[in-house]
DNA sequence: TCTATAATTCGATAATTATCAAATTATAGA
DNA sequence: TCTATAATTTGATAATTATCGAATTATAGA
């Protein structure tokens, strides 16, 4: 990963609604992932933010375009996942740079 | 380092020459380990930019305020060190919540 | 086909921000 | 004290973005 797609990652948790999106997606997986696969059903996290749905929309397109989620349609609903390659890169250039 | 603090290192090292920024520090004060304690001299990797210095002042203030690096002035110069406890946070935090 | 629900798109707005030029401050050395 | 250099501050502007309401699309089920 370039120095390029390292900032539009930053970037695209760098808003808080965003992160704790991302975040919340990331723990939902988790704790899913005998019974649906670390799949997320975005409908049922939405009720925990304060903003809208527009909004919402607007946020997994951003994570989504930075790659850090994958989404997919399962009929009515959206679902998320978590692309673990994209986070565990940077996890992995912040420690190497500096030296760990 | 809550979400919020999270969110605020994020946006720092969102902006590409922002992020090139501490990374040029980061790379000169590892350098420089052995002669210069791991200090950067930011006059000397200003001319590798191609903004002016208001934009670079402003860029390390940013960084330094989330607390990625710290500054400190040395006669006409300004010295920047990586502060890397608030890195290493980030990296353990990503690490961790994707648990690995 | 009609309806209700989930999600997205569109258009607008307020807020944030990256950047610069000009002016100012800080400091070292002559 | 004067000068040159490094850095910061100020004020302005253009670009980006977070957010919303309204309208639209997609889909499942009655």
């Amino acid at each position: 990963m370039d120095t390029k797609q390292l900032a539009r990652v930053m970037k695209a948790l760098s808003n808080p609604n965003r992160l704790e999106l991302y975040l919340e997606i990331l723990k939902k997986c988790e704790a899913t992932f005998r019974t649906h696969g670390g799949e997320c059903m975005v409908s049922d996290i939405m009720c925990s933010f304060s903003i809208g749905a527009p909004t919402i929309s607007h946020h997994l397109k951003e994570l989504s375009d930075a790659g850090l989620i994958i989404t997919e349609r399962k009929g009515k609903f959206l679902v998320a996942r978590i692309n673990d390659s994209t986070i565990g890169e940077v996890a992995a250039i912040l420690a190497v740079k500096r030296g760990k």
